[in-house]
DNA sequence: ACCGGAGCCTGTTAGC
DNA sequence: TGCTAACAGGCTCCGG
């Protein structure tokens, strides 16, 4: 599912209601998310912690603790986060809870309920977050990521440009949709190599990664099939989008319809006209 | 260095 | 209507 924008709605909307508040107990119901440590080591290790503040870096979420531990989520195709009331029937897909004890405030208790229908999400409980997250590139909508980064990160390569989006190494949080918006609105296609890029042609890519990102989040991220936020409120980013899930709907641009072929074997939306293969 | 495919899973949808 | 194959927002490993 999620991309950087709805990762993070979900931090958005983990941390006004999760931040102070102690894990009681964790339940685990199918413990193949746990990447580390082992399922019994996690749930003694939260037990009794108090989540001191949720960031996001890429596509992960970064829960910090007062143990000075960090719990790392990635959600991966079909992950989520649900705040819920205990009381509240459970998704068949809810595969571990944390209980969460009342607030500072005095909200009473509530469940943080990680659901995955294809199971391929990740829980990661470390001392260090870089033991995870060494790999990843800079985030996208930060200000020291200029130009000329990601200039420098395409220095020297030979790279499919599609592919090369979705590599967490050379910027972080971008996923099949906002790549395929990003190239549309840099008008690149997604089969041009980075090596054949004019200064004029970077410019525009930084810009155009900036861009959809940004999108996607003033737009509530994108709910489509079974993502929504914590609260159960929608995005609206799906209504939004210039290219992805829209073959044969009219460019925007030119009116042209939206074609769809294959590259890195992963759905890839293109505007024919707009993004030629060998354009300047 | 980089590409593409397989594998990890289940649910939905398109096509016959 | 019913069955089957293809496809789905991610990532890692492996062979070429």
């Amino acid at each position: 599912m999620p991309e950087l924008p709805e990762v993070e709605w979900v931090a958005r909307g983990l941390r006004p209601i999760v931040t102070g508040r102690t894990i009681t107990e964790v339940e685990c119901i199918w413990p193949g998310h746990i990447d580390r440590p082992d399922v019994a080591e996690l749930c003694a290790r939260l037990t009794g912690r108090t989540i001191t503040g949720v960031q996001r870096r890429g596509k992960y979420l970064v829960l910090t603790l007062d143990s000075g531990e960090f719990l790392l989520i990635h959600l991966r195709m079909s992950g989520n986060l649900m705040l819920s009331n205990p009381a509240d029937p459970r998704d068949k897909h809810v595969h571990t809870v944390f209980h969460l004890a009342a607030s500072p405030a005095g909200e009473p208790p509530i469940e943080l309920r990680f659901q995955d229908q294809r199971k391929f999400g990740r829980v990661y409980l470390v001392h260090d977050p870089q033991e995870v997250l060494y790999k990843l590139g800079p985030e996208p909508l930060d200000d020291d990521f200029t130009v000329e980064v990601l200039r420098q990160r395409l220095h020297g390569r030979k790279r499919l440009l599609k592919p090369l989006l979705l590599d967490q190494t050379i910027v972080a949080g971008v996923g099949n949709i906002y790549a395929d918006e990003a190239l549309w609105d840099a008008r690149l296609h997604p089969l041009r190599r980075t090596d054949t890029l004019t200064d004029d042609e970077i410019t525009r890519l930084h810009a155009a990664i900036r861009r959809a990102l940004q999108r996607g989040i003033e737009h509530g991220g994108s709910s489509i099939s079974i993502y929504i936020r914590p609260d159960g409120s929608q995005g609206a980013m799906q209504n939004e989008f210039n290219v992805y899930n829209q073959t044969g709907r009219p460019c925007p641009r030119c009116s042209t319809p939206i074609e769809k072929m294959f590259v890195a074997g992963r759905g890839t939306h293109i505007c024919p006209v707009c993004q030629k293969r060998e354009d300047k």
